[in-house]
DNA sequence: AGGATTGTGTCAGAAAGTGTCATAAAGTGT
DNA sequence: ACACTTTATGACACTTTCTGACACAATCCT
């Protein structure tokens, strides 16, 4: 498989779970179940370990002692938590789905390296 | 052969199945079975994977981190799915079947290096 | 410690996806 | 037009994946 491509519906369990389509598990199960969860504006994005890595590499020029820098960079990790695909799921944890609005039905969002997860009426009123 | 060429009418199996034309078949057994199938404005384009890959390409200037461009790169990426020619068939997830509103009948078109499937209907209203 | 909350593994039933084959239809050569 | 080959269709049995639920483990709080 070449990345994560397509949207799928998914639910939640009764504890927050989200099963992940067996088109990503391959993925995840490969190259690694570790992964780190961002909010971004109203939804979530999905980083296997690696590619947040080569996320963070981008960030390494800017300067701790800049103010605007070092916002952007309280920005990025602040919002991140580490995660594992456990048992084909993905538990997310109750102040990320809080932030995405996430409740029983989740849409997610294959966009090759990463993966977004949304609460489905929010991705509806994204800009086409 | 040298790319897909022509229209065809087949149906789709109880499953959503389709069977591929014996003129099809040995380009993607040949070449990959690899597809790549994407929603476009009411029907859906097949890419064999390395013609997916060079369209890919087109998209790598834009920054993730940005929202508009984010937005693009969702378009792109959400309308996507991986699929495989297997046993001679492929199968159209119910997703796509929906977004191209494929019944039973489906009308398929070469287009070169990749083929688009249609709803009859929906073909004969095609401007010409 | 006890009780609540949060996280984890597993499983059964339902739904979706897959392989194979018999028959029907279309195409080919003579 | 005939026999023969190839291709397409529909059906069935089987496998995989998804869902929702349950039981249990770990953590936190007071």
């Amino acid at each position: 498989m070449n990345g994560f491509l397509g949207t799928y519906s998914v639910s939640l369990d009764d504890k927050g779970r989200l099963n992940v389509p067996a088109k990503f598990k391959g993925l995840l199960e490969r190259d690694s179940p570790q992964l780190v969860m961002c909010v971004m504006d109203g939804f979530l994005i999905v980083f296997p370990q690696r590619e947040w890595a080569a996320n963070e590499e981008k960030l390494y020029h800017l300067n701790a002692f800049d103010k605007s820098d070092r916002n952007r960079l309280r920005e990025f990790y602040a919002r991140a938590t580490e995660c594992e695909m456990k048992s084909g799921k993905i538990l997310i944890p109750a102040a990320q789905r809080e932030a995405a609005g996430l409740k029983k039905e989740v849409t997610l969002v294959g966009m090759s390296k990463t993966f977004e997860l949304w609460a489905p009426d929010r991705l509806e009123k994204t800009p086409k």
